[in-house]
DNA sequence: TCTGGGGTCCTAGGACCC
DNA sequence: TCTGGGGTCCTAGGACCC
C-alpha cells in the first residue's frame, strides 16, 4: 500500500454568499426571493450586505444607505443583528473544523482551510470543497462558494469567481493563465489609494503588474507592499494557513445620527463605550495596556489620542478615567460625528495591576457583579446611572 | 452619493538606551 | 563638542479587509 500523492491544490477559501442576507432569510422567510439590503437604517448608515436581487440595481456593500434607497426603493431594508450572525458563524466554523483543524478565519463568513491532510479520504481537494459546500447546505441551509488552489491568494480569487453558490478550482500549472487577465483592483491589499498609484504606472491587470520592475514598484508603493504585490502577481504566495490566534485589539465606536456638541453627552457616550469594551475584555480574560480615544469631526477628519500604561486595564471605570484624560487633549469646540474607545497591547488579565488612576479594589467587585448580571439578563440589563436619561444631543 | 463598525498591518518621527 | 548607529517602544495617521 502506498499513500496517495499530496493534493496539488491543497488550499480552500470558503466564503458564504450574501451571508447577512441569507441569515436574515432563515429568520424571516418573507425575505426570500426579493431584493434585501442589510445595513444601518439611519441617514448615516451604509450597506453591510445586499442580496443578489438588489445587486442587480447597483446596490453594493459600503454604499451609503440613502443611495441604495434611491437605486432600489422596493428592496426590504433590514437592520443588522450581529448576535444572530455570530451564532450562525460559529456553526459554519464548526462544519469547517469537522473537516480539518487547519482553519484560518478572515471574518464571520469566510475562512482558509488547509485540507492537505485529507488525501486519504478524498480523491482531490476539489472533492473536499464540494463536500464542505454540501455539508453547509444540508446542516445550515446556507449557500457557500469555494475556491480551490495551490495557495491562499489564488484560492481567495477563485472563490470570488465561483460566486454565487459555486466552486472553482485553479489547477496547478495554470495559475498565471487564471491570474494575469484579472483586474489589479481585485488583488487583496490593493484598495483605492494603491489602485490609483498603480493606474499611474499604466497597470490595469495583474499581468501588467507582473511586468513592472520590482524597483519601480517599491519606489511607488513602498518596499514592503511593493515586494508583496510583486510576488503575488507571479502567483508566488507561501503564506501558511495559520489557525486563529489571540485578538490584538478590542474597540467600540459609533457614528451619531446627529453630531454631538454637548460635553456631558460626549462623556456619557464614552462611558457607555468603556462599559462595552471593558465587559468584552473581562469576558475574554484580557486586559490592555494601551487605551485609544477616537474622534471624527463633521468634515470627516479623524484623530486618535492614545496612552500606554505600565500594566493592563480591564475595569471599565479605569478605562473611562484614562479616556477622560485623553479627552482633555482634543478639540471639543467642534461638533463630533463619531466617538470610539479602543484597547490594545492586550495581555492575559490577572497580571500586575494598574495602580493610581482612581482605581480601588472595590471596582473589581463592582465589575464582576455587573458582568454576572449581564450574563444572566443581557447586555442592556445594567448601565451606569448617568446613561439612564441622556441629555439632549443639541445645545440649541 | 457623502461616506458603519470591527478589526489588522504599515509607516514615520521622536524618545530613549547602549 | 557640530556630533554614529542600531534597537525598541510609543504615538498618530492611514490603507485595507469584510
Amino acid at each position: 500500500m502506498t499513500d496517495p500523492p499530496p493534493f496539488t491544490e491543497p488550499i480552500l477559501h470558503v466564503d458564504m454568499d450574501a451571508f447577512f442576507v441569507e441569515v436574515e432569510r432563515l429568520h424571516d422567510p418573507s425575505l426570500v426571493g426579493v431584493p434585501v439590503v442589510v445595513g444601518g437604517l439611519g441617514n448615516r448608515g451604509v450597506v453591510a450586505a445586499s442580496s443578489y436581487e438588489a445587486r442587480r440595481y447597483g446596490v453594493h456593500s459600503a454604499m451609503p444607505i440613502v443611495q441604495a434607497r434611491r437605486l432600489c426603493p422596493q428592496a426590504r431594508y433590514v437592520a443588522p443583528t450581529q448576535g444572530r450572525y455570530r451564532a450562525v458563524s460559529e456553526e459554519v466554523f464548526g462544519v469547517f473544523r469537522s473537516f480539518t483543524p487547519r482553519v484560518e478565519g478572515l471574518s464571520v463568513d469566510e475562512a482558509f482551510l488547509d485540507v492537505s491532510g485529507l488525501r486519504l479520504h478524498y480523491p482531490t481537494a476539489t472533492a473536499v470543497g464540494q463536500a464542505i459546500r454540501e455539508a453547509i447546505r444540508t446542516a445550515l441551509l446556507l449557500p457557500a462558494s469555494v475556491g480551490v488552489a495551490s495557495n491562499k491568494f489564488l484560492a481567495k480569487l477563485a472563490s470570488e469567481n465561483a460566486k454565487p453558490d459555486g466552486l472553482l478550482t485553479v489547477p496547478a500549472g495554470s495559475e498565471l493563465a487564471f491570474l494575469h487577465p484579472l483586474p489589479v483592483r481585485r488583488m487583496w491589499g490593493v484598495g483605492e489609494a494603491t489602485y490609483a498609484t498603480l493606474e499611474g504606472l499604466g497597470v490595469a491587470t495583474i499581468g501588467d503588474l507582473a511586468g513592472v520592475p520590482l524597483a519601480t514598484l517599491e519606489g511607488r508603493v513602498g518596499r514592503s507592499l511593493g515586494q508583496h504585490l510583486h510576488r503575488l502577481a507571479l502567483a508566488d504566495d507561501d503564506r501558511p494557513v495559520s489557525p486563529d490566534g489571540e485578538a490584538k485589539s478590542i474597540s467600540s465606536e459609533q457614528t451619531f445620527e446627529c453630531d454631538l456638541t454637548v460635553r456631558e453627552r460626549i462623556e456619557a457616550e464614552l462611558l457607555r463605550q468603556c462599559e462595552r469594551v471593558g465587559s468584552q475584555l473581562r469576558r475574554s480574560g484580557l486586559s490592555g495596556r494601551t487605551v485609544t480615544l477616537k474622534l471624527r469631526y463633521p468634515d470627516f477628519t479623524t484623530i486618535t489620542r492614545s496612552h500606554s500604561f505600565d500594566s493592563g486595564i480591564d475595569v471599565s471605570h479605569d478605562l473611562y478615567a484614562a479616556v477622560r484624560q485623553l479627552l482633555a487633549r482634543v478639540d471639543l469646540k467642534r461638533p463630533v460625528r463619531l466617538l470610539g474607545v479602543g484597547v490594545s497591547s492586550l495581555e492575559k488579565a490577572g497580571g500586575p495591576r494598574q495602580l493610581g488612576l482612581n482605581r480601588s479594589a472595590a471596582w473589581d467587585d463592582v465589575s464582576a457583579a455587573i458582568d454576572e448580571v449581564r450574563a444572566r439578563f443581557g447586555e442592556e440589563a445594567v448601565a451606569p446611572a448617568r446613561l439612564a436619561s441622556p441629555p439632549p444631543a443639541h445645545s440649541d
